[in-house]
DNA sequence: GGGTCATGTTATTTGTTATTACATTAGGCA
DNA sequence: TGCCTAATGTAATAACAAATAACATGACCC
């Protein structure tokens, strides 16, 4: 136990670790800055000289939130190996995985409430979030006939959407507190249905 | 303006009313009990005699929100006139509609953070919101053959998903802010792929 | 060894939630 | 009509969080 004197160390990044625990153990709401500084070791007012305010230390929460994603969704989708369908099918697992392994990252992005542009740099961890799904639907895209193929854009929205929806209705204890499926279950069944819609897995199967 | 005497008449919806109004315009999170009953024309005390506290104020709103919502949806339904099809993508819409509509109420349902379970009375609106949905799903199906006929739970909750994702990401301002095409649109299509993918909708158009 | 600045603390102000004791009115009942 | 009681609203207060300012400490550089 290394016992600090009168100066931290590390303190900003103990005060985002402090942070995402409360989020994740009592929702954006209930997470107090005062707690987050009590938990890091340290008096509230310190919080101030490493951020603006209680909304400034959620939104650095959100934005590494944000690259942690991006990278793991890079990662699953792995260049479209080995094919462009299964890599996109493991991006879509990956995405409840973030959701399920970094629940308190999660919360700060998609349900604390704050603006997804409130700094320029989240704006910026958010756009590359977005580009990389963006990037995997295009990929998988080249191979629905041109006239039937849906804007990139469009195609990624659609499957963000399902994603994020199975997240907050079923992944939590939201609606009857009861999740009908597995959730994991219920996105991969629902992916597999719209991409068959695409065309792009055959009717049979 | 009728002045009121030491008795408002009928505060606990007023204060439903003005929490309502609060939420949508600062989100569940910024919005205090001590603000509503302010717009209400009363002390923060007197809340206590109607609510719990301001946790159970929120509830109120999204259990009168479920309500609304529930009715909405049976509606648009239309017990699946003219067609099951036509009957369903109403609905859709529907539900977007009603995000846009009851904003405050639709925060209250899904974005207040709190458990849909809090009360029974929140439980058993929650739950005919679900069984509504559940049931237009059902008779949808029936026009899907049998073998690669998914559950109507399973149907709807995918539905519900991404109306609810399409909502939340792209009908507010959160990814990047900007909608990269309007949310009816977006969610109309999406619904459509997946319906094609189940077989509802003939591969041609 | 001394200066300087980032970092953390103490003290204070303001606002919110929540509780308690008290005041007022409405409506039933003699 | 005139009281009694319960429902409803107020006042006062305590506990806690956010934010800010003035002060203290020590890390780093010369």
């Amino acid at each position: 136990m290394p016992k600090r004197g009168y100066h931290h160390g590390n303190l900003k990044q103990a005060l985002v670790d402090a942070a995402l625990r409360l989020i994740e153990e009592k929702g954006p709401t209930g997470f107090t800055l005062s707690e987050a500084a009590k938990n890091a070791g340290v008096t509230p007012a310190a919080v101030y000289r490493h951020f603006e305010g209680r909304e400034d230390l959620i939104v650095e929460c959100a934005r590494q939130g944000h690259e942690i994603f991006a990278d793991l969704m890079i990662h699953a989708f792995n260049g479209g190996k080995p094919s462009a369908l299964a890599a996109f099918e493991a991006t879509g697992r990956a995405y409840l995985a973030f959701a399920r392994k970094f629940p308190g990252h999660y919360m700060a992005m998609f349900e604390s409430g704050t603006a997804a542009n409130a700094t320029p740099e989240l704006a910026a961890a958010a756009g590359r979030s977005r580009d990389v799904l963006e990037s995997a639907a295009q990929a998988l895209s080249e191979h629905i006939p041109p006239e039937k193929r849906p804007p990139p854009s469009m195609f990624s929205a659609h499957i963000w959407a399902m994603s994020h929806g199975v997240v907050e209705l079923f992944a939590r204890g939201r609606p009857g507190a009861n999740a009908p499926f597995p959730p994991e279950d219920l996105l991969e069944a629902g992916i597999g249905i719209y991409l068959r819609g695409l065309g792009l897995i055959t009717p049979d199967t």
